[in-house]
DNA sequence: ACAATTATGTAGTGATGACTACATAATATG
DNA sequence: CATATTATGTAGTCATCACTACATAATTGT
């Protein structure tokens, strides 16, 4: 039943002193660099500039925390994936298109090296094989869409109709594994 | 000046009451599956079925008893390797051998998933960069390996004399890293 | 038998981890 | 201004980590 200001402004009780998406991309850079585990609540907070009560106020936990720097990633440094959705070219093309754009993304300065995605949680270390399945998940599902776009040029005659679709696009994925993997080593 | 028993069975003191190799032999096992950091010391020594002190007077340290599983690992899964120093196949058959080799390994059940190496410390933690930077070694000397049997084949003439073997190398290194993440993924 | 040496078990050390209790400060609404 | 609400800072909690002090047990050499 709230019918108060039209825009509406604050939410109520004391204002948070800091940039909760700019605290947020300092977590996505930490948790890239040095994955889940290798990433502590004192790093975090130092880098962020505010204290622990802060960090929890804002995001719930560390696990929290760190799905939602696994959504920013995804949302703002996984759109070489786009290619992959691009109808007006050849799956050939767009697949090329991908792996180049992924390249060139994983060796970017301006970011930690490599996939996060792909570098991350390999190891599930006790306590966090939630984690470690759901990041296998977000693994698999890039796969899927390589896999969805080879079906779809093999059904429309593309590629051969007795097209192995789902070996070649785990092929392609380890290609794209593997090269983010050559980017953490330089 | 010793000339003791020419049999130097026992080194003197309290004989150890476990099996050194076979405790290394666990010890590769939840590194391999855990990483470093995933595995703790009482992860360890239960088990090995040993306590603390015994595992440290048998191998010094953490770190020290990572390095031996290293090495162990190196010496008993990475056989697939070989078939690069084959002189009597070509050069294209030995690279063939060897990721098809290297693909039954990191899928057999026997023991964990992937490559140890490929798999590990690839988001180095404050205080273990020096640990993160001779794995990442091991991975390139894997690669020049690779690189050294392609500039053979390139030199011998079985291929072109202006390959550039170093990327050839770097994309077979990566087929495999590729390879051992999807290993561990299914 | 005795000394020297090495391993074992119990128990604990200091450091660091994620997380929080509590008092206080800053904002909104009535 | 009063109250409710939310954020902050200080300080601390409890768990777990890698590692070890210390007394004791088992072996070799004399």
């Amino acid at each position: 039943m709230k019918q108060a200001a039209p825009p509406p402004k604050r939410p109520a009780g004391r204002p948070r002193a800091f940039d909760r998406e700019h605290a947020l991309a300092i977590a996505l850079d930490l948790f890239w660099r040095h994955g889940y585990d290798g990433t502590s609540i004192p790093q975090l907070t130092a880098a962020m500039g505010i204290s622990p009560p802060s960090l929890y106020a804002a995001f719930g936990s560390k696990d929290a925390l760190y799905r939602e720097a696994v959504k920013l990633y995804l949302m703002q440094y996984t759109s070489f994936m786009n290619h992959l959705f691009d109808e007006k070219i050849s799956a050939r093309e767009a697949v090329e298109r991908a792996l180049l754009a992924a390249a060139k993304q994983f060796a970017q300065a301006e970011h930690a090296p490599g996939c996060m995605i792909s570098s991350a949680e390999l190891q599930a270390s006790p306590g966090n094989e939630a984690l470690a399945e759901d990041i296998a998940k977000l693994r698999k599902a890039a796969q899927h869409i390589m896999y969805t776009r080879l079906e779809v040029a093999r059904k429309s005659g593309e590629l051969p109709g007795n097209t192995d679709t789902a070996s070649l696009a785990a092929f392609y994925a380890m290609i794209s594994q593997g090269m983010s993997v050559q980017a953490r080593d330089g």
